[in-house]
DNA sequence: GCGCTGATGACAGTGGCTGCCATCAGCGTA
DNA sequence: TACGCTGATGGCAGCCACTGTCATCAGCGC
């Protein structure tokens, strides 16, 4: 993972072959598909606990809580688990930017995230459209607040501009 | 296009060839890459029809309308004309289901949509975050209505579906 | 009949990815 | 200690998507 991560970072993504990645990591090209799927798989190996970790503050949150802000509070975790990673996540945000393929893979996992959202929200007795909505909606609220996180320069705290959007969706989407 | 669908629809995406729907075309490989950037994109030929009907659409909307307004104009739009598709838009979308590299390439698409979306609501003097929250959770209401009516085996109108999506949004975003 | 242009064929090459078999270190067990 | 098992790795052949390059060829204006 680090010598993927560090040759993306030097010559791109595309320029990168797997070949060299093994070989900086002291490891065959065989060895490599071994521990990731493709070679787009490297930059994602996180993901499972992020999804983890946001599923289980949607189901733990108060009952009282309406759908949309029981994800809310899931995605807000999911972005004070990514505020953690320092100055990676943006480094990492960086070398996707410069990929199509790399977009690619991004969305689907993001893809993957609204479904788990989904499914939590249904657990918590939410039923469709509801459900659906509610974590699409949210997905979309999360890229946007990332979106911005990663452009600001100053340190303003991921989990509050997720917030942030949220408040701003509702008003967006009650067409006022 | 045609030897493609026909290929991708009996035996799967990715158990066909390249030279295979060249062969059935009557063409070489090498011809095939010269009309398509790669073997998905013949899937998603006609998408610029797609965005351009949306866009012109929210652009020349009424200014009255509230930018999700405006957005859910658009997208009803894009939805008529996907439906004059006739069947096809189903078997493309079946085929699509079955190859986790096809979902990829359609998430990259309707990203795409949104942010041409986005640029048009910023056409209308929508500003931000307004112009992106309403493109992404315009786009969110899109999918989730074209998957109920790609589902749903009786004969209901695209528009209407999304219509009708677009007000369980509102519902479910004002948390209620 | 001539030259230009755009589309196609042909071919070699790169690189992502897979299947298969050999090897080898670690480890429990007779 | 020797044996056998298992999991990780190396090595190799091969498929296929995709690209660069050059030759060919049909159409078309002159």
């Amino acid at each position: 993972m680090q010598a993927a991560f560090e040759l993306y970072h030097e010559h791109g993504f595309e320029q990168t072959t797997v070949a060299e990645i093994a070989s900086r990591a002291g490891l065959t090209e065989r060895t490599f598909f071994r521990h990731f799927a493709d070679k787009r798989e490297v930059l994602f190996a996180g993901a499972d606990a992020l999804t983890d970790l946001m599923v289980s503050t949607v189901v733990d949150a108060p009952a009282s809580l309406m759908p949309i802000e029981a994800a809310a509070a899931g995605l807000e975790a999911a972005g004070a688990l990514i505020q953690e990673g320092g100055e990676l996540p943006q480094q990492r945000q960086a070398i996707i930017a410069a990929s199509a393929e790399l977009q690619e893979r991004e969305l689907i996992k993001l893809a993957s995230l609204a479904s788990a959202l989904a499914d939590a929200l249904r657990a918590r007795g939410v039923v469709e459209p509801a459900a659906i909505l509610a974590a699409e909606a949210g997905i979309a609220v999360f890229k946007v607040a990332f979106g911005r996180w990663v452009q600001v320069v100053d340190g303003q705290e991921l989990p509050a501009v997720i917030r942030e959007s949220f408040d701003q969706m509702k008003t967006v989407s009650a067409g006022r």
